[in-house]
DNA sequence: CTAATGATGTCCT
DNA sequence: GGACATCATTAGA
């Protein structure tokens, strides 16, 4: 393949440019939707994954009630004070991993949650992989909402804690980004799960998505 | 379609 | 010891 390969066309395939990140974390989150997440073989001669990110959510440390971030600096969310660009995966309810993007400048603890992707190539790999990290057998969702929740988007990926602090604008990680084509409309709403940490934080609109993609969580109301 | 609930390990008080 | 940025199943309208 020599010319016209990229997925989207255009400039799609480029390595995400680190600038996008480095700003306020709502910036970011908007820059980030359309955006490919790319998987690079577990084993020698596997297949790569790819997937469009389709919904997100901004997290902002200090004044965010709702962050991880909120209680200072610990061991698991160390990744949030670094530089922009790396990845902070967390593990949740004992079973579920999440991946987040480190926005912001060193010492700014801001992060994107990464809510749902849209699979583009390794489809079966996953499938594969999600049935996988499932505890129990679990009928599975036509191929476009594979990996419709942020839990489902580290299980379809194979991403787990190891990838925690890793560069997502290094081309050679094995989990990394690239351009693509930012949604048409952005449909944004209050954060999910997030309950526990009041006003203001469980009403701000810091959910955003491609109000377009079939692949989103839940529905925006 | 909505609502209720269990699984399960790590972090923080 | 309590709470948790979730998912899938079950029960019921």
């Amino acid at each position: 393949m020599s010319t016209g390969s990229g997925p989207a066309g255009g400039t799609a395939g480029a390595v995400f440019p680190r600038e996008h990140l480095s700003g306020d974390v709502l910036d970011a989150a908007r820059a980030l939707l359309g955006a490919e997440l790319v998987r690079l073989p577990e084993h020698p001669g596997g297949p790569v994954r790819t997937a469009r990110i389709v919904e997100v959510e901004a997290y902002r440390g200090r004044d965010d009630l709702a962050s991880h971030a909120r209680m200072g600096r610990t061991v698991r969310n160390a990744p949030m004070f670094g530089p922009p660009g790396h990845a902070y995966v967390y593990l949740v309810y004992g079973m579920h991993h999440c991946l987040n993007v480190v926005t912001g400048p060193v010492g700014a603890p801001a992060a994107v949650l990464i809510r749902a992707v849209e699979p583009i190539l390794g489809i079966a790999a996953m499938r594969d992989a999600r049935t996988a990290a499932m505890r129990r057998p679990a009928a599975l969702p036509r191929d476009s909402r594979l990996a419709a929740g942020p839990a489902l988007v580290c299980a379809c990926l194979g991403i787990d804690r190891t990838a925690s602090g890793l560069d997502l604008c290094d081309m050679t990680s094995p989990v990394h980004l690239r351009s693509g084509d930012a949604p048409a409309i952005v449909a944004a709403g209050p954060r999910i799960g997030i309950g526990y940490a009041g006003e203001p934080a469980v009403s701000v609109l810091w959910r955003l998505a491609d109000a377009a993609s079939p692949a989103l969580s839940r529905s925006f109301a």
